[in-house]
Parts: structure tokens; sequence; C-alpha cells
DNA sequence: ATAACAATTGAACATATATTCAACCGTTCA
DNA sequence: TGAACGGTTGAATATATGTTCAATTGTTAT
């Protein structure tokens, strides 16, 4: 088996190929990745990023300030929750939910930046 | 009119709601971002753009690394380069791309930070 | 106990989107 | 000129996914 599949034969810079090939990561990181991102490819929870970026919210709160249900606010805070972009502590009926930790802001600045260059 | 749609008869903390509403971006720049992000969601346009930020590659080049179809990656790249995210030259037959910015960068080495804690 | 309420859940539906396939464009070179 | 090749494009298909709706859980208070 070659290192080289497929479109091999078309291939035109092939040291230059490889020498990027070497330094890709893994497949796994990569796709993890694109999870990870693809949870901030919604206007929904973006929305909710950020508002959990300025403070701790329940979700009645996150639903009224994004004007939808709570149900909706719930599904996708079992997204984020799930890659730790978000925790929760409950207080009585009420699910707070706050900010994991930095990363968001961070991917959020650059982001903007990106958007008002 | 209310400032306080729908859910409003349920919120719970009314004055942190409107709190957060003030500081939160236009709609229009959370719905951008969220547009933005949505290109790091998908594995091939991650490896795409994880390739391009080791080197400048060709279309074909890029096939032959993603293992798979020059019409697949062409499609995608009309999408990053749409978004600013890569710029291309033409020489001759070959169309080469490259980041157009430092933020991809960046956006990465936050995503890999905050899969690898 | 039971009523009220915050929140979660699962199923169903509608929409968005990534890849494939075939056709096509533009450039090179024989 | 025309064959070969890199790349692009549009349509079609299959899959993924966000919201809605109804039912349910768990907690508080009467």
């Amino acid at each position: 088996m070659s290192d080289v599949p497929i479109c091999s034969a078309n291939v035109i810079h092939v040291d230059l190929v490889n020498k990027v090939r070497e330094k890709m990561p893994e497949d796994e990181l990569l796709i993890d990745l694109a999870e990870l991102y693809k949870l901030f490819g919604d206007s929904t929870r973006v929305k909710l990023l950020y508002a959990l970026s300025e403070s701790e919210l329940c979700v009645c709160d996150l639903a009224a300030l994004l004007n939808t249900t709570t149900s909706a606010v719930s599904h996708q805070l079992r997204l984020l929750k799930s890659a730790r972009l978000v925790k929760s502590r409950k207080q009585g009926k009420i699910v707070f939910y706050e900010l994991s930790d930095d990363h968001v802001r961070t991917i959020f600045r650059q982001g903007v930046e990106h958007i008002q260059e």
C-alpha cells in the first residue's frame, strides 16, 4: 500500500504534499476539531454562548433573551455541555449555566476580528 | 411593544436578562459569527485549512492529501474563499491557495487547547 | 397528596448541506 | 488546431441537524 492514494497519479508537488502530510495532526483530532467548531456554527448556540460569556443564566432567562422556547434552548445547551463548553448547577427547580472555560471568549474574539477587519 | 417578548411571563431574573441584553452584540454580527464558524465545522474544510496553515498548495495537491476529489475540494475552497479565509493565485493551469490571515491559526490553537485539556 | 413550574426528553418534520457525477472552461503544448 | 489537464460548476442525492410539540421528570409549596 502506498502512502499516496487515489489521486496520486495527478499530484503535482509530491514532495511538498508529503511534507505537509507529516505535519498534519491525526485525523481523529481534526475530526474532533470540526465537531467542536460545528457547535459554534449555529446562531442560537452562538447567542447562548455569548450571553453566558456575560453572565451565568438559567434556562428560562436564556429562552427569554433569545426569544425562543426553553425546549429549544435546553436541546442546544445539552450539546454545548457534552462538549464541555458550558457547565451547569442546579438550585431547586432552576438550572444555571455558565461557560466552562475561557476558550469560548478567545474564539469569539478571533471571529469578530476576522469579520470586522 | 415590550422589550421582553414571548416568554416574558416566565423570565425569572428580569434585571439580569436586561443587563445581558444590552451587552449582546447586534443580531447580525452573531449570525455572521455563526456563519464563519460553520465553515470550521466540517472535517474536510478543517483539513483544508490545516493543510494550508502549513503551506500554500494547489487544488490537486489538496485533493491527494485529503484522499478525495478535486471537485469536492473545489466546492469547499469556494466557500472558504467567499468568507475570506483563503485566497488564491493562478499560475498557468494551476490554482494555488493559501490562508488569508492568521486568525485561522489562532482559532485552531484555541480549539486544540480546549479539546486537549 | 397534589398543583404549579423549571427543565428535560424523544419523535417528527422541515431545512440545510457535503459529496458525487457529468459537463464545461481556460491554459498549455504537441 | 486539438488533445490533455487543472480546475470549476450545477444538479441530484443522501445525510445531518434545528425546531416544534407533547409527554415527562424533579422540585417546591399549599
